[in-house]
DNA sequence: CGCAATGTTGAGTATATTCAATTATCGTGG
DNA sequence: CCACGATAATTGAATATACTCAACATTGCG
């Protein structure tokens, strides 16, 4: 429960970091790929369950995340907690950090992960630099902005039925896009009390609503966690449609 | 209602921009100062509730908000609107429609407003050219971020009344540190359908909700808006804090 | 003046919460 | 190996919160 950070013992170069060959992400010039191995700084392996990121300090460093499923969240006084959104595979975390005073979230793995560690210090070096990798920064900021706008008017205005159905499709959309997710492994390692802490419900009538669309047949609930059937069926329910920006910065 | 767009006849010149003087806004060196005023392509000034950006649609502009009151916003199909944040001066319109393909929101104009227009294609030449306009970008663009962060947790974890009083505190500080309220123009300009938009709640109990906020002399309930009287008592019911940044960046 | 937008209120209904109890699964230690 | 505790999922019942419907008051404007 407690942070439980494990040295890597392999450490990847971004020459040969699998993320790149990935048709999801853009490709680099020799440049670029040049400066972010020098900008980076060492690897970050965490248990499922490891807080990554606590609220209100402000860590040395800023990430990008290379395995596993994390999430954002912030906590009330009195422990309300509300989940913000997901961290996959080429997400920047702690860049809050980086820019303002302190983090104003906490981060959590929810699998194993593993981290890309860059050095806050030298973030002001990368926009004099690279002005590309500067505005592929900018550009992951206005697409968590985004994200994040998505999440608002599912909160705000969606029902309950449509709010599961969207964070569902959400999930199993961005883990297809960064490799967690395929036509074989499809399943997507969140508890109920996730869910219900990011839909803003009580355990209780998430776990009724989940039944629901479970007895529709867009997703079949195992144990922490659920195979996402029928991604369609869920968007059609939420009526949603996933951004289809074919590639994307990663840093 | 429909858009309704007014040429400005007085253009404001970028080196007597009003919002330099204000001491909430970082000073600029005079090569960036110089940069912006020709980067600067022109003002458009608007009537309250004029449609300033469509969701869908891809402006050739960005834009910075020099005067008045604004909201961003999404609707669903069936016409469910969910405000996702507010625009004050200073803050930046636009920039996810200049990064990705097209807008993913609406913005509205609460009251008149004038905004300052740049050229969309001449945006990564700010990247190439100055580092630190492009770094304030991004904070600007982290800072949205961790306003919906907690409008999230708001919307999500939150008691009517407390989002109401969060609400109202924020909309204050935030007119307060952009020049649009003081001690004695105290009056945030929403109608309750707003707050209810805002808060995700229905017309009908935002009314009760907010009614109670009044019996509590907290607010002051006046035709399309209110007087905030009582902006501690607020924060103690929300349990919400202002960020106590000083200074922020403007471009 | 009359319409349109806004704000208000009460009543009935629907949605979601809390409380409480039960089951299942997994890992740990005896 | 099995008992045990911890976490997760499930279910029913009572209650609270919020919504819809409907009616009406108020204000500003053409």
């Amino acid at each position: 429960m407690a942070n439980d950070f494990r040295q890597s013992s392999v450490r990847l170069s971004c020459y040969s970091c699998p993320l790149r060959s990935m048709s999801h992400f853009r490709r680099f010039s020799e440049d670029e790929l040049d400066f972010v191995a020098r900008f980076k700084r060492g690897e970050l392996s965490t248990d499922a369950g490891a807080t990554v990121v606590v609220e209100g300090t402000n860590s040395a460093h800023l990430y990008t995340v290379l395995e596993g499923w994390g999430f954002r969240y912030k906590i009330l006084e009195d422990g309300r907690r509300q989940i913000l959104n997901y961290v996959v595979p080429g997400d920047l975390v702690g860049l809050q950090g980086a820019l303002m005073a302190e983090m104003q979230h906490s981060v959590e793995a929810l699998t194993p992960m593993t981290l890309c560690m860059f050095e806050r210090s030298r973030l002001f070096t990368l926009f004099e630099k690279h002005a590309s990798l500067a505005y592929d920064l900018t550009w992951l900021a206005a697409r968590e902005e985004s994200i994040l706008d998505e999440h608002l008017l599912s909160i705000g205005r969606r029902t309950a039925l449509e709010r599961a159905a969207y964070l569902l499709a959400f999930l199993h959309e961005r883990g297809r896009l960064t490799g967690l997710l395929d036509e074989t492994r499809r399943y997507v390692p969140v508890t109920q009390t996730h869910v219900a802490d990011t839909l803003g419900l009580s355990i209780v009538h998430t776990n009724k609503t989940l039944r629901r669309l479970g007895d529709r047949g867009m997703i079949r609930w195992l144990d922490r966690g659920c195979d996402v059937l029928d991604v369609e069926a869920l968007c059609e329910v939420a009526n949603w449609r996933p951004d289809d920006a074919l590639v994307r910065p990663f840093i």
